[in-house]
DNA sequence: TAAGACACTTTCATTCTATGAAAGCAATTG
DNA sequence: CAATTGCTTTCATAGAATGAAAGTGTCTTA
């Protein structure tokens, strides 16, 4: 089994290491910056946000765009086309993603409740899969969408039992994500996580209200980086009834884990 | 209005240009190699595969795993989570992609047809946005899916009125893809696009079976690189039916090309 | 069990790429 | 029409990216 663990990933590490690579490591962010807005960007704009000169900046969206990441209308930029069947590939080759179909579509039938599975991508956590229960969830779907790791069972769970010194940086990265409040606390943070001795987390309405939910890491060595929940809203499910499919939720979540033995990011 | 127009897009241009950026050119190789592969790759493979030593290879997969553009498992490599974001922003925030969906819903509603929005991506096209019809198609949605240009109206009307020499250059791209057989000839090419002087291009059974499509070119200066396409299944509608909606699909393809004004890529 | 083979990783000197200052353009505005 | 603003290109230089070769670990085979 392999442990490299080089940065928490994603960019806002300028923590003064010389970091490898510098031009596509200064891209990556040009891109990471494109995502964040919602709407085209101008090239000084780019440029001041992530810190670089303009000429470097032209140079990378140049590259960018000659492989579809990045498109050009007039004199702004944005995400480009080729992001799709990137993340097709994703969806339909990543192993974890489709051995968890079949595991989710399982605990679904037996539940009855929605089953989803996440991963954390730097100081956030994204839905990868969900597979619908009996009960609609009302609010939408939001695949791949950056969701705050500290709220909600699902986000919850994958920081039970860090160390106070991680919990630090992912409070940090909430604030700067917009997730939380700039007066969040670790103290806070720590107060909604699970009691040490449960390896599930619940959350009600958390993130969305009306919406019930219980989490499980997917564990192997160190911090995890990947769970799977149970959601339901409030009208077709109790706090009861959602914490009984907590065994299921465990097993899917042991067969899970086999899987990632090894994985490193 | 700008026209820049780098490479054709996509890698496999090793025409011996110098190519500003080597490094992320490379980086960007190595992300479309592992999209290619519909598994896990080994560092000596992808290196291997896109011509570059193993240390450099290396350094690039590590960057890419710091962005989670890129997932490690053991010793294998594949694309990483970053990318569902990713596409996530393209599809929400595309200024093209955006105006195109209640056009192509009011499209599919006069006509009952299935309306789609498709890009151009190198020697390619992508699905980018469907509106389902009255019928629905039976083959799965290709949403994001790397689909021929050769094949289907939506791809053929992309190459109508294109010089020879570029349409020669397709015929190689569709052949290194996959799309066509080594024997596919520029000749055969042609005899599929559409007369000059039509504007939309008709397709039955071409890119699957059943499905009858026509489709128009979002125009605006030089060669399209986005179509709009009704679709139907057979038995839901006759090659007569289909060329009906044309008008409708005109309208919407005008009304898309004011947006498109500008659009370098 | 030992020896060999294999694949990944690190090191390091060299090359050439990536870089930003500054000049050159283009477009927009007062 | 002049002035401002923002994009693009040029160019000399710094330093990043590169691959050969050595190092390390793991798995295979005798």
């Amino acid at each position: 089994m392999t442990v490299t663990n080089t940065q928490p990933s994603t960019a806002a590490d300028d923590g003064g290491k010389p970091s490898n690579m510098r031009s596509l490591s200064r891209a990556m962010e040009v891109f990471a910056e494109l995502q964040r807005a919602d709407r085209p960007q101008r090239l000084s704009d780019l440029a001041r946000n992530c810190g670089m000169s303009l000429p470097t900046t032209l140079r990378i969206l140049r590259v960018l765009q000659d492989f579809g990441m990045v498109s050009q209308t007039d004199k702004t930029y944005r995400i480009g086309p080729a992001v799709l069947p990137a993340a097709r590939s994703y969806i339909e080759n990543d192993p974890l993603v489709t051995a968890s179909r079949p595991v989710l579509q399982q605990v679904a039938a037996q539940t009855g409740m929605t089953a989803s599975l996440y991963t954390r991508l730097g100081f956030e956590r994204i839905l990868v899969v969900r597979v619908d229960g009996d009960a609609p969830l009302r609010y939408d779907m939001p695949l791949g969408k950056r969701l705050p790791l500290t709220v909600g069972a699902a986000g919850k769970i994958l920081l039970a039992g860090a160390p106070d010194e991680h919990l630090q940086e992912v409070v940090k990265g909430a604030v700067a994500a917009g997730h939380e409040e700039p007066s969040f606390s670790l103290a806070e943070l720590k107060a909604r996580l699970p009691e040490p001795g449960t390896d599930y987390a619940y959350s009600a309405d958390e993130r969305a209200t009306g919406v019930l939910s219980v989490a499980m890491a997917i564990n192997r060595s160190g911090l995890p980086s990947e769970s799977v929940a149970l959601t339901s809203p409030v009208e077709a499910a109790t706090e009861k009834g959602l914490k009984a499919g907590v065994p299921e939720l465990r097993r899917a979540a042991a067969r899970l884990a086999e899987l990632l033995e090894g994985t490193v990011y």
